[in-house]
DNA sequence: GCGACAG
DNA sequence: ATCTTGTCGC
């Protein structure tokens, strides 16, 4: 796939201000609400046919359900050195269609807020060498939840125009609406701006949710902090990780693309 | 000035 | 993110 909007590839020799002035264009082209094509009920894990696929079949014979599915990709990033490892993982009902991969020199540190600076490049190197085209972009890291709404997930979902999500294991702004300490699984709480972000206080930026948790035991699993990252509102942004969800913490896409990264850190290693 | 801060 | 064995509890 291509950049849709080069022009706002992040570009790590800007200066602070011209970063934080980038990132408020980034927000204002980014579209926080449900604006793709795909049926988001076609987005699973599983095979097993759902009533609706059932339905759509018996009304047309010749339609093939799993062909059509959505293609949703997970990104995720391993470090060796001085080089970021970008892999991708595509998957279409649970079954792995095409991975990719790129290797790219770093040219900033880690930074809060700036994470796009430091990963964007080696993340659009890797989907530049995609063949196909996905319909959902699956990061890890932060989209909304960010001080000026332009995270990882909605700078690259804005640059290549695609639908996409953002997945962090950790907050980095804004509060939950509700304490998140031991809930169930399926649980979720808004996460509302506040003083720091960028927009009026109390504005719902994404989800604390809670995908796996251990029956009864002392210890419990943290939840995740899923955003929205460009097309897609925040409560659909839960119910599309929540849908590709198998058993673990991670979705598949992220999941995987994460132990992919590992495996071409292993080979370069 | 101090604390908080995705990966 | 990364360096890393065993270990506690599902």
């Amino acid at each position: 796939m291509e950049p849709v909007h080069a022009e706002f590839l992040p570009d790590a020799s800007l200066s602070r201000e011209e970063i934080e002035s980038l990132q408020r264009e980034i927000a204002d082209n980014a579209v926080f609400e449900d604006r793709f094509a795909f049926d988001p009920a076609a987005v699973q894990i599983s095979s097993e046919p759902s009533q609706q696929q059932l339905t759509t079949a018996a009304s047309d014979p010749n339609s093939d359900a799993a062909a059509d599915a959505p293609l949703v990709a997970g990104v995720d990033q391993a470090f060796l050195d001085d080089r970021a490892i970008s892999a991708v993982v595509v998957l279409q009902v649970g079954e792995v269609v095409e991975r990719t991969h790129a290797v790219r020199e770093l040219s900033i540190p880690y930074i809060p807020g700036l994470l796009a600076f430091r990963e964007g490049g080696p993340i659009a190197a890797a989907l530049a060498t995609l063949d196909c085209e996905p319909d959902l972009l699956c990061f890890d890291g932060s989209g909304r939840i960010h001080y000026r709404q332009a995270g990882l997930a909605t700078h690259l979902g804005v640059v290549f125009d695609t639908p996409s999500i953002g997945i962090a294991k950790n907050l980095l702004c804004g509060t939950p609406r509700e304490s998140v300490d031991g809930r169930p699984a399926g649980w979720r709480t808004p996460i509302e701006a506040a003083d720091a972000v960028d927009c009026a206080d109390g504005t719902v930026i994404g989800h604390a949710y809670q995908s796996r948790q251990y029956e009864s035991s002392n210890r419990h699993i943290n939840p995740l902090y899923i955003s929205p990252g460009h097309r897609v509102a925040a409560e659909t942004t839960v119910d599309l990780v929540a849908a590709l969800c198998d058993g673990y913490k991670l979705p598949e896409p992220t999941r995987l693309a994460d132990s992919y990264a590992d495996e071409i850190k292993a080979e370069l290693s």
